[in-house]
DNA sequence: AGCACGCCGACT
DNA sequence: GTCGGCGTGCTC
């Protein structure tokens, strides 16, 4: 008599099938086995699921297929990762199947029996871990306190560290001590981007040794996540780097699990599987017995209320190490400078005597290319993208129109395509503008060696060849730059230790943002670039931290100044208090995409109509269907809905009712919709 | 998601 | 007369 198995393969959440399939097996399988199984026509990955008890029985007229083979030499998923698996799927609102096997590594899909032999025993052999102390600093007294509360135990841990307090140490000791206590122990380190591993990497195998670390990111191509999946997965590799994906690698004996900069929005998947890699990181934690360890320098004001609340222990490390003080901050009323300077006086005559001292100064604007608009100057033609309800940037560069959405790319006109004109002009700047701007500006102004001033741009138009980020990176750090412009992405991560001034050109327009949470991410961006300046202790004491802005007052800047964390996220939470938004409600989107803008939110609208008397809906508020932000991207209409509730409880129960309605609905013209659950931007 | 089937425009 | 566009529909 054949066994019958529950196996979930990569359905859509909004697939008809939903919930595991079910297959005949000679063999009894256990769950957590990786199996091929026909489906359609096609032969598919799939895992053997835990059976529900409760799960009504298949249907009599189900003609159930035979599996088609096992993976052999593979292990079967540990329980705990089906269960991670599980809860994601529930929480975020998609089919088991869709994640789990997202966070398998493609390859296992595509190989044969001897190919994935091969690749099996590539797999580094199970030796135990050996810390090297070798090269290891010693601590400070900060960094010794928190390390021992760490080992006291339970957790999480919110470690608020100031830049520069030596985070990534205690990080490394936890891990150390880790190893020693239990050679057999795995750890977990998450970082929010792919740019950020090469050196966090660099630094675990200078101390663990190469055979102990595996570095788990999108970069990887498909043999080495391969590679490095089934070391995890072995059990053989004891120190797992990675990206928010690494939070579903599969760690037979994982013990501790850091989430750096637990802050940063990358942690939130933004498609598929909308899941936050931190908040599953916190209940993964929990499930299989690991310390977790979220850090940051400006902790996520979620994080931060939890800490308040007792839910997360906060471990503080206020000091930088050395004698390095923080810099000095200097906010610059843009309404006494001259009309449309872009820098201000001052800023530049600090810049200049920062070029001809030899030391380097960083200016940062967070939008790219040359001008964000292209502009007729006799009629109203704007560089408007055809496909999406956005503005083409002009990038002088290749003197092209790309949409920054769409892609969608073509040559400047040569002339005014409404009318004619010949004068079309740029309005408004990008890092692109700034950097030709600043040749200008500096054109009269001397290095020591009586050189001219060297500018390098970093952003993602200037690093999109691999390796270029780490060639321009590498002119930093030695010195063959004067001036470095970029977009937010120098701000993360790198240690520029030459850097004595960091300024901040035009970050107004997130004071007053629709957005709730622009405020707590500008802070959270200006505290990180103030953290580049003065790196090197022998030079904090002159560094500075430039904020060019027409409100200064605002008191975001007051905090800033006084490097206050803890009084900005307590001005902002009484704020998000008195509105009832996130951290005191819970939210979760229903998006939709459609040919029309009517279909989208006709299919929102009867969404919202079929909510009373759901499960939970009590509790839950929904709001009006409205047209995002950007409203088209590449021709599909795009809309949403807000849902809220004070009881994230009663949220997930009004969720999982509201599903099988939202499948029922689907409109003509609908492309696409999608739930997302605590969604970063609203 | 794939991968089919299924009905309407420009080509060998 | 076919090749092929992508609009619905199904997969244990």
């Amino acid at each position: 008599m054949p066994h019958r198995l529950a196996v979930i393969v990569a359905t859509p959440a909004h697939s008809t099938v939903v919930g595991p399939l079910s297959y005949l097996s000679e063999l009894p399988l256990a769950p957590g086995t990786l199996v091929r199984v026909p489906l359609g026509r096609r032969e598919v990955l799939g895992v053997v699921w835990d059976a529900d008890p409760a799960a009504a029985p298949p249907p009599a007229d189900l003609a159930e297929k035979p599996i088609a083979g096992v993976l052999e030499g593979v292990a079967p998923l540990p329980a705990a990762w089906r269960r991670l698996v599980g809860f994601a799927a529930g929480y975020y609102q998609r089919s088991p199947g869709e994640v789990a096997l997202a966070a398998l590594p493609v390859q296992l899909r595509g190989l044969n029996a001897v190919q994935l032999a091969r690749r099996l025993k590539r797999v580094a052999p199970d030796l135990p871990a050996t810390a090297q102390a070798a090269g290891a600093p010693a601590l400070t007294q900060q960094q010794q306190q928190a390390l021992a509360q760490l080992q006291a135990g339970p957790g999480p841990f919110l470690l608020h560290g100031a830049t520069g307090s030596g985070k990534t140490e205690v990080y490394l000791r936890a891990v150390q001590d880790l190893l020693e206590r239990d050679p057999g122990a795995q750890a977990l380190v998450l970082v929010p981007e792919i740019n950020l591993t090469p050196q966090l990497q660099s630094l675990f195998v200078a101390r663990f040794g190469a055979e102990q670390v595996v570095a788990l990111h999108s970069g990887l191509t498909h043999p080495q996540r391969l590679r490095h999946w089934l070391a995890a997965h072995a059990g053989a590799a004891r120190i797992v780097l990675g990206t928010r994906m690494g939070v579903f690698a599969s760690l037979p004996r994982l013990r501790l699990i850091v989430v750096d900069e637990e802050h940063d929005p990358s942690y939130k998947q933004q498609e598929g599987a909308r899941y936050s890699a931190r908040d599953l990181a916190v209940y993964r934690g929990r499930l299989e017995g690991a310390t977790v360890v979220l850090g940051s320098a400006t902790p996520s004001l979620e994080s931060w209320q939890a800490g308040e609340r007792g839910r997360y222990r906060r471990l503080a490390m206020p000091e930088r190490i050395g004698a390095g003080a923080l810099p000095r901050v200097r906010v610059v009323d843009m309404n006494h400078q001259p009309k449309k300077a872009v820098l201000s006086p001052p800023l530049l005559e600090a810049m200049a005597e920062r070029i001809a001292r030899g030391e380097q100064s960083m200016l940062f604007l967070n939008r790219r290319g040359y001008a964000p608009v292209l502009a007729c100057t006799a009629c109203d033609w704007k560089s408007d993208c055809p496909h999406c309800s956005a503005y083409r940037v002009f990038h002088k560069i290749d003197r092209t129109l790309r949409c920054h959405h769409c892609g969608f790319t073509e040559r400047v006109p040569r002339a005014c395509p409404l009318c004619g004109n010949l004068d079309i002009a740029p309005l408004g700047r990008g890092t692109e503008r700034l950097e030709e701007h600043l040749g200008e500006l500096l054109a009269g102004v001397r290095r020591p060696d009586g050189g001219a001033v060297r500018i390098v741009r970093i952003d993602a138009d200037t690093t999109r060849h691999k390796g270029t980020l780490e060639a321009q990176l590498a002119q930093v750090h030695g010195g063959e730059v004067d001036v470095l412009v970029g977009t937010q992405m120098v701000t993360k991560g790198h240690d520029f230790r030459r850097i004595t001034l960091v300024a901040a050109l035009n970050p107004d327009s997130a004071l007053f943002s629709a957005d709730f949470r622009a405020p707590e991410r500008l802070f959270a961006l200006l505290m990180q670039a103030a953290g580049r300046a003065g790196r090197d202790a022998a030079q904090a004491a002159a560094s500075e931290m430039w904020v060019q802005t027409w409100h200064p007052a605002h008191p975001l800047f007051a905090a800033l100044r006084r490097h206050d964390f803890a009084a900005f996220a307590a001005q902002q939470l009484q704020e998000r208090e008195q509105a009832g938004m996130p951290p005191f409600a819970y939210q979760a989107l229903l998006r939709a995409e459609a040919r029309t803008q009517e279909a989208a939110q006709a299919f929102l609208n009867a969404a919202r109509e079929a909510a009373p008397g759901l499960e939970g809906a009590e509790h839950v508020v929904l709001y009006s269907a409205v047209p995002m932000a950007v409203q088209r991207v590449a021709n599909v209409e795009r809309a949403q809905l807000l849902a809220e509730s004070t009881s994230r409880a009663a949220l997930q129960r009004f969720l999982s009712a509201w599903q099988p309605v939202l499948l029922s609905l689907r409109e003509k013209g609908l492309i696409r919709w999608a739930v997302d659950v605590d969604p970063l931007a609203v």
